[in-house]
DNA sequence: TCCATAATTCGATATTTATGGAAATGTAAG
DNA sequence: CTTACATTTCCATAAATATCGAATTATGGA
C-alpha cells in the first residue's frame, strides 16, 4: 500500500462518526446496510451521513450497491487488511509489532530504507 | 484501546508530514533522534516540526528526554501496537484481518458486540 | 555575564473539515 | 402523472488544522 493511500484510509477512520459507521457495516457483514438503518442507528442526520459515507468510499474503506430506492454500504475488508499490513510492515521496522515484546534493539532491517535521512551533527 | 485514544492515534497519522516523523523515528530506533535532525531530514520548519512533534505526544504515538540543549524524540512501540490490535480487533470481526484472504462470511463473532444497533426497516 | 544554539510558543493566516437545513435527484408505486 | 420516500447535492457556517516568521525560553560554553 502506497503511502498516500494509507494516509487516506488512516484520516477516513480518525474521526468518531466514521469510525463508527466504518465498525457498524464491519459488524453488519459482507451484505452491507442501508444508508437509512446507519443513520438511525448511529443517530447521524442524512446530509451529514451522506458526507461522511462519500469520506469513505474515497478512501476505499466502503463500497455501495444500489437495490430499488436503497443503497447499500458494506465494508471493504481487503482495503483495510492492506492498512493494517501497511503499518505493520512501515512503522514497526521488522518487529513483528503485533507480536508482544516488540521494541528495542532493531535486528537489521530487511526492509527498504528511506535512505535520504542521515546528514550532520548530533552524531549521535 | 479505546476508541478515543484509537482516534487520537490515527489523526496523528494521518497526516503527511507527521506519518513521515514518526516513521523515520521508527526507523531511528529506540534512541531516537534529536528535533534538529529530524528537520534537516524532512526538511521541516522548526516551528511546523514542534507542531507535529506535540501532536504525535498527545497522541502517545512518540516520547521525549531532554539531554542537555537537545530533545531526542523517539517512536512508542507499544502505542502503535495498540493501535494495530484495535483495528484488528474491531475493524474485522474476527476474521484475523492481517492474514490473506480473509473478508468473507462473518464467522460467528466471537467478540462483544454494539449490540445498540439492529431496528426496524428495511428487514434486510 | 554574555553569546550562540536547540527547541518551543505566539500570533496571523490560509485551508480543510464537519454539520445540517433545504432543495434536487432517483426510483417505485398508486 | 402524482405522490412518497431514500439518498445525495448545495450552501452557509462553525470549528479544527497546518504553516511559518518572529519572539521567547532553556542550556551550555567562552
Amino acid at each position: 500500500m502506497e503511502t498516500k493511500i494509507a494516509i487516506a484510509a488512516l484520516a477516513a477512520l480518525a474521526q468518531e462518526t466514521r469510525l463508527a459507521v466504518f465498525r457498524y457495516l464491519v459488524e453488519a457483514g459482507p451484505q452491507g446496510v442501508t444508508v437509512g438503518r446507519i443513520g438511525e442507528a448511529l443517530d447521524v442526520a442524512p446530509a451529514t451521513l451522506s458526507f461522511h459515507l462519500k469520506e469513505l468510499s474515497r478512501a476505499g474503506l466502503i463500497t455501495s450497491r444500489q437495490e430499488s430506492r436503497f443503497i447499500w454500504y458494506s465494508a471493504n475488508y481487503e482495503s483495510m487488511n492492506a492498512l493494517i499490513a501497511y503499518l505493520t510492515d512501515n512503522c514497526c521496522q521488522g518487529q513483528a509489532c503485533g507480536v508482544a515484546g516488540a521494541a528495542q534493539a532493531k535486528p537489521k532491517s530487511t526492509r527498504r530504507k528511506t535512505a535520504a535521512a542521515r546528514k550532520k551533527r548530533p552524531s549521535r
